[in-house]
DNA sequence: CGGAATCCAATTCGATACTG
DNA sequence: CAGTATCGAATTGGATTCCG
């Protein structure tokens, strides 16, 4: 739900945080989202393990938390493009942080196998 | 469970990265210990919310990722101790980095409401 | 003290089918 | 194309009890 309340005294913001990108898919989208503007099929795409309406929610919840944006465009057939918001925009050193340490991590693990 | 396996093609690294910090506790646990070493009793006081079972799940599942390590005391009372391990330093950017941005989020959400 | 074991409720998630 | 609706299966999470 992403709105749960955290009652601990200090470390809350850290918390804060994973609760808005610490969704299964929501750290992807972001990171997709962060160097283009993409359609939904074009998600479902880049991110085949993902069911449509998995994907739906999670777009739905990150733009609830205004990091994305959803624009309709009325036409035939349907055009719905996301980007990122411009809060959403602040994320970025994070995203790419995580980024480049799940690089260096899952190479470490493919030694390690 | 921490282990499922992603099949996207690109954006994959940060979800790596978020399957071993984004359980719903483990980012505010790697925080506390970041800055000490702490007991298991310590820990839960700390974090009023989780209960026992998830506690003992969320470290397990840190440890077992190599992020942390526990320490057992062959004593009466037993005495188990938690520290980061190595590995689990080299993610610290990350954690003050969610901690840093979840500050001005939560000041930032207390203004609207 | 630091758990493990059991039971049960709530939530999440995928598969499938349908729609404007 | 971009969803929504519905249904079960699976996972998660809490409460409680017991143990070395």
């Amino acid at each position: 739900m992403s709105h749960t309340v955290y009652d601990c005294s200090e470390g809350c913001p850290v918390e804060a945080t994973l609760a808005l990108i610490g969704g299964k898919w929501k750290g992807v989208i972001l990171f997709h989202l962060l160097s283009d503007t993409i359609r939904f099929n074009e998600l479902r795409r880049l991110m085949p393990g993902v069911t449509q309406r998995m994907l739906t929610k999670q777009l739905r919840e990150l733009e609830a938390d205004q990091l994305i944006v959803r624009k309709v465009y009325p036409e035939v057939p349907p055009r719905v493009e996301y980007s990122m918001a411009d809060y959403g925009l602040t994320l970025a050193p994070i995203i790419t942080a995580l980024q480049k340490w799940g690089t260096e991590h899952l190479k470490k693990v493919k030694q390690e196998a």
